[in-house]
DNA sequence: TATACACATGACAAAAACGTCATATGACAT
DNA sequence: ATGTCATATGACGTTTTTGTCATGTGTATA
């Protein structure tokens, strides 16, 4: 294995990580609807504003969100530009293989 | 949170999560350009056998590859229907941010 | 400038994922 | 039938990831 070959693999599951997560992705799900505050997310997904906090951190950082300052709100919303057309794919993917993903035990859960 | 927004966000970090490792990105990089057996694969990525064979059968079973029996080999190939498309997207969204992914905490490594 | 509200950060215990070791199964050749 | 090569499986310790608790920072309003 050369070492270009394990930058490509590092940067891709990294990619891949930062969606490899429930909470993460119920985010992503509320904010492919609307913008909304940190508290709304909470509130809404039923989460701790903490844990919220971390996860956007890490979704805004790697590109997935974008946030404005809104008074003494932070408004989050969705990267469309990579999101919507990945989740197409996954989508497609899903509709046949999503009940093997669940009981796939290297991805237990 | 409703059980269904649950149900939706569970597969979706599923289907991340077995693309979210090293090893299995780069056993799809490798099997992106040919086909090849466990051995193949092992020796080319410089991994254990027994490694290779416990992240193919889940890709294999997450469907991203098929595989077929020749002689005493195995023989394993992408499904292409899903990860091409994916991974171009995924490019585009490196360029701009893949130093990001690299130094989120959240993805620590 | 004090107080409340909104959000972020750091640290840490609990849970989950990974890789490895030992071993099992399967296929072919002798 | 037995040996050998190729691959798969199970169990387990280590590492990594996760969510939570305590607390810090920023913004507005009185």
């Amino acid at each position: 294995m050369t070492s270009q070959s394990t930058e490509w693999s590092t940067s891709h599951s990294l990619f891949f990580k930062a969606l490899a997560n429930p909470a993460r992705m119920s985010i992503i799900s509320l904010l492919h609807t609307s913008q909304r505050s940190v508290t709304e997310i909470s509130d809404e997904l039923g989460f701790e504003q903490t844990m919220v906090s971390h996860h956007l951190r890490c979704l805004s950082f790697c590109g997935f969100v974008k946030s404005k300052r809104k008074g003494k709100n932070m408004i989050y919303a969705l990267n469309k530009e990579t999101i919507v057309p990945i989740l197409k794919i996954v989508e497609k993917h899903l509709e046949k293989y999503a009940s093997n993903l669940y009981s796939c035990d290297a991805l237990e859960r």
